[in-house]
RNA sequence: CGAGGUGUAGCGCAGUUGGCUAGCGCGCCUGCUUUGGGAGCAGGAUGUCGGGGGUUCAAGUCCCUUCACCUCGACCA
């Protein structure tokens, strides 16, 4: 198409309230429109990448035996209440009502609609495995959308659910799927996506694993080890740490400590460092109000999502009042209000000689040696991981701590969803059974920006000629010389016929307007017909990442250009 | 939900202790000149100053209220 008929406005000022660059250079680029927080529309270029990711999704979950399906976007909420996730799930699922008051929701994953799809049609074991999948608008009424399209309320994604008669088989699909996903961040450019352990989150199950971009823009913190293959999120990451006692442990002794609360006014006023220290963090459970108090080494932080998990419930940071009966600042385990569920974290195993809080105001102990003070006590993993840190992989102390985006993940779900819903078979025993699932996820639209935000530079992005928008760029410089014109239209008429996908810029405007708009567009091959080249009888074919730079005859443009694109360059 | 910030033309912004017809750059339209990295000259169009209420002779500016958006946190497949 002619980019003169391409509506959508390109300008050069990067918008003030763009954080990252993937969200300027689409906003600048004429790729999104801002339409309400979390929500954009798209145009052409970028509903063009849009359907060469898809297209490529598509193949390799087809390669898997996937069948595509759709699932509607407004379901009854009764279907979700068979699930209990309407009343588990917050409010970023959105319900609604429809004229006769009947409750009903935005599909925001869509396991429950799959089972419901499915629960008649394989009643016999024989049915199994198989796996369904959709592209399909999503949306998740998010607390704080961000960074463009990284985090949006309304989002196009992939998602697909498989169907199990063991675990064996599931775990052998996983393992296809994992391969499948790894197969699609290659094809569209992200080959350095990594797969890393993860918690469960709202979907319930056992077995996950996310797919992750490393970035500084990213929102996850992923844990590394740098010597062997152990990837985790943060939120599982296990922390190990191996302390030695000293050869001595003194009494325990209390101390006046004035107005010495924080973690680094106890440093400063004992002469020593935070790992000396005992910290204790309170914490409200949601579910009976009660306080937990967790006490761990001062130099690590609680990882509030693994005390979650071990919890069995939703916590929030306690306010601590008089009713409490705890010591602001100065909460330590020995002789600690029995009120509350204490709880020891492993940094705390194999230490003496540490300061903690003594329970009231303006004092602490030093000496404490927890064995010997508080007793033989269980010690549970609620601490984060660090730099530096003990893999759990292979025990070399090369843990590495790192931002990440995530482009994806695979759950293994259970019977969680077949069990609720009431989906069973008959096995080859004629016994009832509920069958396994699976569910994975892509989001398309983060995937694009995940590719911009690793394929740009300060120009505009440089997509991959496998999803480019286009895949050649065809600049008429000087459009108003009758030669250039004649010559590029017929450029653009070959390649056309040619199927290859051209953006034609034969607008009469400067050679440098052209050069900034093509740079926004980021189309991996430039064709330039200029009236400097026509005079050597040359064209101009340049690559977008500038790999590329060659003049040749006016004659072989077309072959050329060709075998470029075929080559994927 | 907590804390902070911003709303003035399509975009980026200025607008002082309230004061005349609300400006600048980019973009847009017309004409002429230019033409290999966001050209020059001349002319032109475009504003409920986020909304509502108030104070005042007078409000973009002060007060109250409300909405939207952004950032950090909380939350989050």
């Amino acid at each position: 198409m002619k980019l003169g008929n391409l509506v959508g406005e390109r300008f050069k000022e990067r918008p003030s309230d763009c954080v990252i660059d993937s969200h300027a250079l689409m906003v600048r680029g004429a790729y999104i429109k801002f339409v309400a927080s979390g929500i954009y529309s798209s145009f052409a270029p970028l509903k063009r990448i849009f359907h060469k990711i898809e297209a490529i999704v598509r193949e390799e979950m087809d390669k898997i035996d996937g069948q595509e399906v759709s699932l509607p976007v407004v379901l009854p909420a009764s279907l979700w209440e068979a699930s209990g996730r309407c009343a588990s799930v917050g409010q970023e699922l959105v319900r609604f009502a429809d004229r006769n008051k009947a409750p009903y929701l935005l599909g925001m994953t869509h396991e429950e609609a799959a089972v419901q799809l499915v629960r008649e049609s394989a009643l016999s074991y024989t049915a199994y495995p198989f796996m369904i999948y959709q592209i399909q608008t999503k949306f998740r009424d998010e607390a704080r959308p961000r960074a463009g399209l990284i985090r949006v309320r309304e989002f196009t994604m992939k998602d697909a659910y498989s169907f199990h008669t063991s675990q064996k088989d599931l775990d052998r699909f996983y393992g296809k799927c994992y391969q499948a996903y790894q197969k699609i961040y290659e094809r569209v450019g992200l080959p350095e996506v990594i797969a890393v352990a993860s918690g469960a989150g709202i979907m319930g199950g056992d077995i996950s694993h996310e797919f992750m971009l490393l970035s500084a823009a990213g929102e996850d913190s992923i844990v590394i080890c740098q010597s062997c293959q152990y990837k985790a999120n943060m939120e599982v990451a296990e922390n190990i740490v191996e302390n030695q006692k000293d050869e001595l442990s003194y009494p325990l002794t209390q101390v006046y400590t004035p107005d010495v609360q924080t973690i680094d006014d106890l440093c400063s006023f004992f002469e020593t460092t935070p790992d000396r220290l005992c910290k204790a963090v309170a914490y409200r459970k949601e579910s009976d109000q009660g306080i937990v108090v967790l006490l761990l080494r001062g130099d690590y932080e609680v990882n509030e999502a693994k005390l979650k998990s071990k919890l069995g419930c939703e916590i929030r940071p306690a306010e601590i009042d008089d009713k409490s009966g705890l010591a602001a600042g100065y909460i330590g385990p020995y002789q600690l209000n029995a009120s509350s569920d204490v709880f020891f974290d492993r940094s705390l195993e194999n230490t003496c000689n540490l300061i903690c809080g003594a329970n009231k105001a303006n004092y602490h102990y030093s000496g404490l040696d927890i064995s010997r003070d508080i007793g033989d006590i269980g010690y549970i993993d609620v601490a984060k991981a660090v730099d530096g840190g003990i893999c759990p992989g292979c025990g070399s102390h090369l843990l590495s701590v790192s931002r990440g985006i995530e482009l994806g993940n695979i759950f293994q779900l259970g019977t969680k969803y077949t069990r609720s819903m009431g989906m069973t078979y008959l096995d080859e025993n004629g016994q009832q059974q509920y069958p396994i699932m699976g569910c994975y996820g892509i989001g398309i639209g983060r995937l694009a920006a995940c590719i911009c935000e690793a394929r740009h530079d300060a120009f505009g992005p440089i997509w991959p000629m496998a999803i480019a928008p286009w895949q050649v760029h065809l600049c008429a410089v000087r459009a108003d010389n009758i030669e250039v014109k004649t010559l590029a239209d017929r450029i653009y008429s070959e390649l056309t016929n040619r199927s290859i996908e051209v953006i034609y810029d034969d607008r009469k405007v400067s050679a440098g307007v052209m050069f900034s708009d093509a740079d926004l567009l980021g189309v991996p091959l430039r064709v330039i017909i200029s009236p400097r080249n026509i005079k050597e009888n040359k064209c101009e074919v340049v690559s977008r990442d500038k790999t590329l730079s060659l003049k040749i005859d006016m004659d072989q443009c077309v072959e050329t250009v060709i075998g470029y694109v075929r080559n994927g360059k």
